[in-house]
DNA sequence: CGAGTAGTTGACGATTGTCAAGATGGGTGG
DNA sequence: CCACCCATCTTGACAATCGTCAACTACTCG
């Protein structure tokens, strides 16, 4: 038995190492029966194909889910049955937060691709955290975090321009993908154009334009879903709103 | 103490049951002590003033705070000294949850009117949490509530219009209002019509003009910060999308 | 190989931002 | 108590951005 949370703790360190949930994981203070009892309520890598859905909005909800694989689109559809994407999860990336309060997924979410996940159930990992002030706590940051995020909605859909959406977009996956060890400079788009244009608040064509724009300039290289960032920098100037030589700002000073 | 418990129950019933915290201090599942423990956490009443700063961006995090009388904005400085609002926080709404992240905030907090706040060391809370896991898992619920106000925030602005975004701004407020014990049609408006701009990414003149154009087709009586609604059906229709005989909707079919 | 979906490009128009000027109202000092 | 002033708000004219419509291309999947 002994022997069996050597082997657990380490297989968890190197599954876990680039995931979100490391930081419910890995802290020291978890001692390695914390760390079994954590690794015994983990469903791992259940796969799904592309269009395939977690949930849909209304289903009850059951367990945290972690991408290990692939990549997953959440959104939520109105009542004239237009769909409002609400974010993009990449590998190591958390599902389903919104959905503690009510026990009920308040959003759908479907696979873009192949993907593999992970799956924890919420009861028993609350359970647990009752037991591991440190894992409470580890918890509630998560959460924290998630709401904090909120910011940067508000700065991209409500102040910028239509090319400093897309800049943030390209440098938000750049930074994303480089975080979980790829390049930060080529990757691949498993969402379509549409999907990024109703994420960002744009019509299709305006996405498609600015892409092409952006190829023209140099900045990127985007041959259909595989996407090149050519000029780092450059790119995060325009996300954060230093157009050309200083364009018109829109915020305002109190 | 048994009397005291008793009294101090009551007097947390009086006082919070307006509040968003209510889901921590009155489930049936807390004890008489519980609630006492958490009534001697809790600070009461600290009055601001218009322009007072509850916190600003970068400040050390000590405790929740949730609204009691008035109003508080919060926001966030970009580089170059604009502010971005994020959020009005109405009698019973919570502020600095974001902060729990990295016990720092990542916004700025400023009183619109003169405000009544109650406040709650956080360390104590999530102590107490630790001993009560109906108390955890109420602190649970209400972070996730909040991660799933995103949601709304990316249909707001994400797909909404000019007259939707403040129709379903005022709509907001009125049910926020409504919610709390307060008129649902006639109610001040704290806060600057810059402010107002801001938060739902217009400019100052159009949050004016749509304000001058409901006024004039007799869905609000506005005069300067003194609003009343005199059309709720019809203002939710606005804020829902339902523009004229059908407005063309900005969404996409999967 | 063919059909359908996804993506691109162009022309045009609507919505909304910008600039400028004027109106309103609250607050302060005479 | 009145008058003035400054900030806030409103209104108008114009321009820019971005959405819409339509046609065309390219890729994917049977």
């Amino acid at each position: 038995m002994a022997g069996q949370n050597v082997i657990s703790l380490e297989t968890i360190k190197v599954a876990c190492q680039n995931c979100s949930l490391s930081a419910l994981c890995l802290p020291m203070t978890l001692t390695p029966e914390d760390v079994t009892r954590l690794d015994n309520i983990i469903e791992r890598n259940r796969p799904l194909h592309r269009g395939d859905y977690l949930h849909s909005e209304g289903d009850p909800f059951e367990r945290l889910r972690v991408v290990t694989t692939g990549s997953i689109k959440t959104y939520s559809t109105s009542d004239d049955g237009s769909e409002r994407i609400l974010g993009f999860h990449l590998p190591g990336e958390l599902i389903g937060l919104e959905a503690i309060e009510n026990s009920r997924h308040r959003c759908s979410a479907k696979a873009l691709e192949t993907t593999l996940i992970c799956e924890i159930p919420f009861d028993a990992l609350e359970q647990l955290s009752h037991e591991t002030p440190s894992l409470q706590h580890q918890l509630y940051r998560l959460l924290s975090r998630e709401i904090g995020h909120e910011t940067e909605i508000l700065m991209l859909l409500g102040k910028k321009g239509a090319d400093e959406r897309v800049a943030t977009f390209l440098m938000s996956l750049s930074e994303r993908f480089k975080g979980r060890g790829f390049s930060a400079s080529d990757f691949y788009l498993s969402m379509s154009r549409f999907d990024i244009s109703n994420y960002l608040g744009l019509a299709v064509e305006t996405v498609s334009r600015i892409f092409t724009r952006f190829q023209d300039e140099g900045l990127i290289n985007a041959k259909r879903k595989h996407v090149q960032l050519l000029n780092l920098a450059r790119l995060q100037e325009i996300a954060d709103g230093n157009h050309h030589k200083g364009r018109s700002q829109r915020g305002y000073h109190s």
